[in-house]
RNA sequence: GCCACCGUAGUUCAAUGGAUAGAACGGCCGCCUCCUAAGCGGCAGAUACAGGUUCGAUUCCUGUCGGAGGCGCCA
């Protein structure tokens, strides 16, 4: 099993050549080439290293290069400019890189040092039906920990639903309504719809909201009856973002649910705790953390309420409850917080309460994985309340449909059955796709043309790059599975190089919490492979070469199904 | 006022401080008697502005302009 990814490998070949060449400790940089004519890897740690050294940056390089042990690894190794190093793998070498990793379920992706992680995502409120706003969220959240996962990582996922809160007086005194009139189901059939009612009955009628009020004070009582109701409700939402998530191939199941009601006993035992330890005071009747840094309009310090004046808790004590939770009783030592980029400073202060009140010490890493709102296609935001939201369970239901047409104007000769299992696939990769392979921190513009596109930098750009090369395979009846691999053609080269980084574009994706580096890679993988099937025949090649390309069609088909797996992307063997 | 985010081609997006800023869509031009043309190749086209740090800045710092947020008892 391999222990270094290709970067590292080379990162420290390189170190220990500046080390001999008298720059103890410099930094390699050592990074994937821009271009093809400077080689596979550059180095650029040299001119970094003789300006600090006071050296000529080309002399340097120069007994960098001498210095350097790449024997059966690079086979050129140049000086370029005012003192890169440019790198080109060895043939051989790269070859017996992807055999390895052929031969290996994890496809040769180094193991690395397990961390116990919560990745908190989605997390949709029962009260309302899930909606396009919950997307990010859900699949950011969802890629993350499978990336993580691989990679060795005990994640453990947490599913913060929104279970609590005074709209579930208001639901549950309208599911009781809707229950004596014997039409709960149907009511309950549509979650929006059922919402937007209970709200007219409590704004229009004073007797109603006046019980809504009693079964909220009933509900924090444990008052039997009204739970039960409320246990129901809930229920009833929960089968309904699993639909969704079945839809979206999201691993959420209800073990991973632990809602904002998990943490109401230890509510108050937070707050004395923070009263015992001095970080907590009164102000204005209400109980109030006050951290350094962190001012309000007037530029008074800004306090981070932790109890009303009517003595209810907030949010913001059931996230400090979270954090004591997650990193005393999970024991884990790394939170992240996949939550809309808004929250942000709410984020930064509930954590530096955490370090104050020693929920959260530190070795422990609390992340707060931010992404951008989601917009209409004229650029403004999506409407919550005021109606004008997409359910994601339509917005996927558009995105089969369309999908279905398209797959049935390409290939109108299949099976309809085989057609809507690929539109399936097809229309929800592209959805989910066209969402993680942007910046997570920009903000998100939510176009059908955007999110359907099916050409390009798209799921079924790869779903298909994987069709195709796990098509000759197929075809190929019998080969040498054994074979060695020959990297002769130029194409053969970029493609092996191509699929020796998978290891560190996992790495970069598990560091930096960003899906979309992974994307890259995979549109960057199945390019070269689509350029490699155009230049160089493998069923019509002979002999080893035969061989050893449809090797390359295997190594590339199970990466591209692995990576794309690890996006929650289904893969397919027809399209 | 304070805090954090964003500004790259007509459009949607890339680019761990590195060399000539990459793609895709759209536009134009080529490639199927040849392993799946949902493909491949080619052409045109961009870093908001002004300073600074650096051998080197789309990237880091300061300021300006523009977009969209958050800032005490909602979540």
């Amino acid at each position: 099993m391999m222990t270094q990814t290709l970067t590292e490998l080379l990162d420290s070949r390189v170190r220990a050549a500046l080390n001999a060449a008298g720059c103890d400790g410099a930094p390699a940089v050592v990074q994937p080439s821009g271009r093809p004519e400077y080689g596979d890897y550059q180095a650029n740690g040299v001119m970094g290293a003789a300006k600090a050294r006071k050296m000529n940056p080309r002399q340097l390089a120069t007994d960098v290069v001498a210095k350097l042990d790449l024997v059966g690894i690079a086979s050129k190794v140049e000086i370029a400019g005012p003192g890169f190093i440019n790198i080109t793998l060895d043939d051989a070498f790269l070859a017996q890189q992807l055999q390895a990793a052929a031969s290996d379920e994890r496809l040769g992706v180094p193991l690395a040092t397990a961390q116990r992680v919560v990745v908190d995502y989605s997390s949709p409120n029962l009260a309302k039906e899930m909606h396009v706003g919950h997307l990010r969220s859900t699949i950011i959240g969802d890629a993350l920990a499978r990336v993580l996962r691989f990679l060795g990582h005990e994640v453990i996922a947490q599913n913060h639903v929104g279970d609590w809160g005074t709209q579930f007086g208001m639901l549950t005194a309208y599911l009781i309504e809707a229950e004596q009139g014997g039409e709960a189901t149907v009511a309950l059939a549509d979650l929006e719809d059922f919402y937007r009612r209970a709200k007219t009955r409590f704004d229009e009628d004073e007797a109603f909201a006046t019980r809504a009020r009693e079964y909220v004070v009933k509900l924090q009582g444990g008052d039997a009856e009204v739970n039960t109701l409320w246990k129901k409700f809930l229920d009833v939402s929960l089968h309904h973002c699993e639909a969704v998530y079945a839809k979206l191939g999201v691993g959420l199941t209800r073990e991973d649910v632990r809602g904002e009601s998990a943490y109401n006993d230890d509510l108050a035992v937070v707050v004395a705790d923070l009263r015992a330890k001095g970080l907590a005071v009164d102000d204005n009747d209400a109980v109030v953390v006050y951290v350094d840094g962190f001012v309000n309009r007037e530029g008074e310090p800004l306090g981070y309420i932790v109890q009303k004046k009517d003595g209810g808790f907030l949010y913001a004590t059931t996230d400090l409850a979270a954090v004591r939770y997650r990193v005393s009783e999970l024991n884990v030592s790394r939170v992240l917080y996949v939550v809309d980029a808004r929250q942000s400073g709410h984020f930064q202060q509930m954590f530096a309460v955490s370090r104050k009140a020693g929920y959260a010490p530190e070795g422990v890493q609390l992340e707060h994985v931010g992404f951008g709102v989601m917009l209409g296609e004229d650029n403004k935001p999506f409407k919550t309340r005021s109606g004008g939201t997409v359910k994601l369970a339509d917005l996927l239901s558009e995105a089969v449909e369309r999908a279905f047409a398209l797959v049935s104007e390409k290939n109108p000769d299949l099976p309809e059955a085989a057609r809507r299992e690929i539109a399936d696939a097809v229309g929800v990769g592209a959805v989910k796709y066209a969402d993680l392979s942007k910046n997570r921190n920009s903000d998100y513009v939510f176009s059908w043309d955007t999110m359907l596109a099916f050409e390009g930098n798209t799921a079924p750009y790869l779903m298909y790059a994987y069709t195709r090369a796990a098509g000759v395979g197929r075809k190929a009846e019998s080969w040498d599975a054994a074979a060695t691999i020959v990297l002769a053609e130029p194409a053969e080269h970029q493609l092996a190089i191509a699929l020796a980084r998978f290891a560190d574009a996992l790495q970069s994706v598990a560091r930096d919490t960003m899906p979309h580096f992974l994307c890259g890679y995979l549109y960057e993988l199945a390019t070269q492979y689509m350029r490699f099937y155009e230049a160089c025949p493998v069923l019509k090649s002979e002999g080893e070469v035969r061989a050893s390309r449809l090797r390359l069609c295997e190594l590339t088909a199970h990466t591209l199904q692995t990576g794309l797996g690890l996006l929650g992307i289904k893969t397919l063997e027809h399209m």
